[in-house]
DNA sequence: ATATCTGTGTAACCTCAGTCACAGACAGTG
DNA sequence: CACTGTCTGTGACTGAGGTTACACAGATAT
């Protein structure tokens, strides 16, 4: 979570930029818990967040869930890119995790910006290849890797400075793409070897370094 | 050259376009099985796959692997323009299937096309789009999907004409992250059902429909 | 023909993770 | 206070798929 540290706004862009994005854009203020888009939905425009967090969904057919990835203070969805280019509709939900502030840009603004502004390629670009990164480990993840080193990094990418997170285990489980039990019964496990302590809808990162392997 | 060598070669670029890349690049022909970059090495220039196919691969710690996509006839390898862009070095290993020829592009001279052309950008983006998706469905599949559905779709989308393939199961357990047993298990499974046919080093699809669920 | 290599078939086993069922524990509300 | 909804803990079960271990068959080389 290295570029969402940034001091929020669009701070990747050119201030110059940035301004000219602002005034051309619709301003959107969503309420926690709000769907961004939904799986199926055409895209309309392209999205911006200058702060808050959006969390991109993948559902599966019995109601589990995984976490794609999240959209933060000054990124842009991918997928709404991927969709507004390829013209396809979209395949995930969107969903905000507490109030977030947007911009939407038309397609076609969208387009001209691509077109006219080398510093708003770039910006796309760079995004691109970072998702990109994140992608293939995520599948690498699910193809070999184990719950437990996912649910480890989970933690500890998560929590705040002081090592806590405000999670409910289902949370976490949906977070992951696996179910509330298995998670539960890790986070036992996780305190009885003095990594964690449990509380009720938090949990507290004791021991930050051996948890993350 | 014969005037048929644009339908497979760079084809969704406009030809003059696609003549000025071929000027300037570097032309490879790389053996069947080359490696065409590997994971941890740095990434100096821009692949352009005119003919063949490299199949882009990441490995387990224990052995397996999974191919996450294949670059083929007027493709460019996606995670080659994000590392790229983004400097890091590759994460994943890429292996020519066939006798494959390439344009390798300098890093700076990818940079001044990305600037200058539209067409050239609108190709990436375009590309990037369809990855994304592809991706999508990947981690779809691996985080809720089973491994039945996965080969059944890799036995149709890999069969040519005739509904043959020519791979071996451990080529098949290659390329879905999983072991030639259990591929070789459902594989009989399938050929009790009547969908398939087993031959040494190849399988021959009977019921592509039943198949293709 | 013998040896060797590569590919396939199969059984037994093991582990991980998802599911079911249920019991408490805590917090907020009327 | 009791009532209710949300969150957590846990045991028992199940199933998918990975692993081990071997047998054997077709291909290739000596």
């Amino acid at each position: 979570m290295p570029a969402g540290s940034d001091s929020s706004e669009l701070s990747t862009l050119p201030a110059s930029l940035a301004q000219q994005l602002k005034a051309t854009a619709t301003k959107l203020v969503l309420p926690s818990g709000t769907a961004a888009f939904e799986s199926g939905h055409p895209c309309q425009a392209f999205l911006l967040v200058s702060k808050g967090s959006i969390k991109v969904i993948q559902h599966a057919d019995d109601g589990r869930e995984i976490v794609l990835y999240r959209v933060q203070d000054g990124e842009t969805c991918l997928l709404t890119t991927a969709c507004l280019l390829s013209g396809e509709d979209y395949a995930v939900t969107a969903v905000t995790e507490c109030q977030t502030e947007a911009y939407a840009l038309q397609a076609t603004l969208f387009e001209r910006y691509l077109d006219s502004s080398g510093d708003f390629r770039h910006y796309i670009f760079r995004h691109y290849s970072v998702r990109m990164s994140s992608f293939i480990r995520l599948v690498r993840e699910l193809a070999f890797g184990n719950l437990d080193r996912r649910l480890r990094q989970c933690l500890v990418s998560r929590a705040n400075e002081q090592g806590q997170l405000c999670l409910t285990h289902q949370a976490l489980a949906d977070e992951l793409g696996s179910s509330r039990e298995v998670i539960s019964r890790r986070l036992k496990e996780y305190e009885n070897l003095g990594w964690i302590r449990l509380q009720r809808g938090a949990i507290l990162l004791l021991d930050k370094k051996q948890i993350a392997v």
